[in-house]
DNA sequence: TCTCATACCTCGAATTGCTAGGTATATGAT
DNA sequence: ATCATATACCTAGCAATTCGAGGTATGAGA
C-alpha cells in the first residue's frame, strides 16, 4: 500500500536533539529546557514531544542511553552514536535545502 | 476538551501560497508547479495538499476565488483579500522567528 | 483513436506533534 | 509535619497536517 513519505518539514525536533547532543551527553528533561534556550525561546517542545523522539532515536540506533543516578534520582543520559552523527548531517542538509527554498520563494519580488 | 495548537512548524504550504498570490492571481494547478519552481525544486507539494489548503484559505476569508473559462476549460483563480495580506504578514513573521531560532541552535558551536 | 497534459477534486492512511495526564523523589516553605 | 514546587521520567489519546492514490473531464497532438 505504498507507505507515505514523512511530511516534508518534519524532523526538526529530531534535528535539534541531535545537534545538542553533538556537544555533550544530556538527559531528557535537560534537553527540553535547552531547546527553548538555544532557539531563543522561538521553539518550545514539551516533554510529550521530546521523550518519544528520544526513544525512537535510540531504537533506530542514532542514540545510546545510559542510566545514571544523580542525587537520589535517576537520569537517562543520551549520547550520539556514529550513525547518529550521520543522521545529523543528513537532517542538517535537508534543513538547509528547504530553508533556502523557502527563502528564495519569499524574497523573489516579482518571480514572473 | 482543550483544542490542540497547530504543530509549531505547520503552515508553510499556506505561507508559500499566499506569498505567490501576493504578486498576481493564480489558479491551483499553476500554483502546484510554481511552488516547485520558486523553491528551486526543494519543495514539491502535490495537488492533494494544495487544493484543500486553497479551499480552507477561501473559507477563512484570506482568498477569494473567481471561476474563469480559458480555452474551453474552467480555471479557478485565487487572489489575496485584505485579510489574506494580514495573514501572510503573520505567517512570514512566524517563519522568521523559528527559522532564526533553528539557525541559532545549529550554529552555536559550544553553547555551554 | 489513444495518449498525454491540463485542471479540478476527494478520500483514506500515515505521521506528527500537542495536551493532559500519571509516577516518584528532593527541596524549601509554612 | 505538611504542602507546594521543581526535578525527572513516562504514556495515552486526540487533533492537525500532509501524502498517496485515486477519480472526472477537456483539449491537443500523434
Amino acid at each position: 500500500m505504498a507507505k507515505t513519505n514523512p511530511p516534508f518539514m518534519s524532523g526538526v525536533p529530531e534535528l535539534l536533539l541531535l545537534r545538542l547532543l553533538k556537544n555533550r551527553e544530556m538527559y531528557g528533561y535537560e534537553l527540553v529546557r535547552s531547546i527553548r534556550e538555544v532557539t531563543g525561546e522561538a521553539i518550545s517542545l514539551g516533554e510529550g514531544v521530546i521523550y518519544p523522539v528520544l526513544h525512537s532515536l535510540e531504537r533506530s540506533g542514532s542514540l545510546k542511553a545510559r542510566r545514571k543516578p544523580v542525587g537520589g534520582r535517576t537520569r537517562v543520559y543520551y549520547s550520539l552514536t556514529k550513525q547518529g552523527r550521520g543522521r545529523l548531517a543528513d537532517l542538517q542538509d535537508d534543513w538547509r535545502r528547504i530553508q533556502t527554498g523557502i527563502e528564495t520563494a519569499l524574497e523573489s519580488p516579482g518571480h514572473a
